[in-house]
DNA sequence: GGTGCCATTGATAATCAATATCATTAAGAT
DNA sequence: ATCTTAATGATATTGATTATCAATGGCACC
């Protein structure tokens, strides 16, 4: 039997009680949540732990691209369990309840209007922010 | 004669050199320059000024929609002149040269895309990076 | 030109998220 | 069970940004 490669953990890394906790306050989460709100839910779930290690737990997801990170324009950086591969979002700005965006069109868009301006392997950036219809409904 | 109104200033706000030596420097640069940077910027042009004084004119010139900002995922947010209305930016990730870009059909897009999912008055995010004709020759 | 009000400035302290340090604890292979 | 070494927690530190507050200086009015 090969070894499984899927979700292959960073090298030297363990799978420690207070990483799956923090895995799932986020897998149960279906918005964007910082660092503190993960401690509190974690630690309400049973999981207390201190905040040096949920930041630590967030870098190596990070760093395996298990979750995705947003840097709004002022405050903290916000976190989110994600499928694979490279997609965005669309965000509520009341409720914080995130979907998930992949269009192919877009990509082109972006690498089109890159060459255009003689720009080269192009990264990018995209997050929507609007107000979705529960909370038109109610808020 | 017309009062001019084109550029009018904050209610209240005041025209000092510190200001218009940050925006002089701003306006000299084609590049993003974060606060730091253009402490220094103004400093060798002849005005020295402390760092706090060049983060309110920043602050002031941002509410007026007269800079933008840019928020890397980490370290200090990046300033830069730029045309009214709506827009977003290219910029080199070896060079920081930035060209501005409007293009209605992405407009459409975000517009388009949020509606589908249900979301209504849909702010958006973009930028992209990438490397510049210059830096591909060069770096 | 002089006067007075109040926004601006600089020096400094405070805040706040995020990271570094380091002794202790505990995964997981042997 | 033992050993190696990553993970953890308590704490200190960093680094960007904002708040505080006395002193200064625009600028409108006389």
């Amino acid at each position: 039997m090969a070894p499984e490669a899927e979700r292959l953990p960073l090298a030297g890394s363990r799978a420690t009680r207070r990483r799956s906790a923090i895995i799932d306050a986020l897998t149960n989460a279906s918005t964007f949540h910082s660092a503190r709100d993960l401690q509190k839910l974690a630690s309400d779930a049973g999981h207390p732990m201190a905040l040096s290690t949920v930041y630590r737990a967030l870098q190596a997801l990070s760093a395996a691209n298990e979750v995705d990170v947003l840097h709004p324009s002022c405050g903290e950086a916000l976190y989110r369990r994600c499928t694979l591969g490279h997609h965005h979002h669309l965000v509520c700005r009341q409720c914080g309840q995130a979907t998930e965006i992949a269009d192919e069109a877009l990509e082109k868009w972006v690498e089109r209007t890159a060459n255009q301006h003689g720009f080269t392997e192009p990264h990018h950036t995209l997050e929507i922010f609007g107000t979705c219809q529960e909370c038109a409904k109610f808020g």
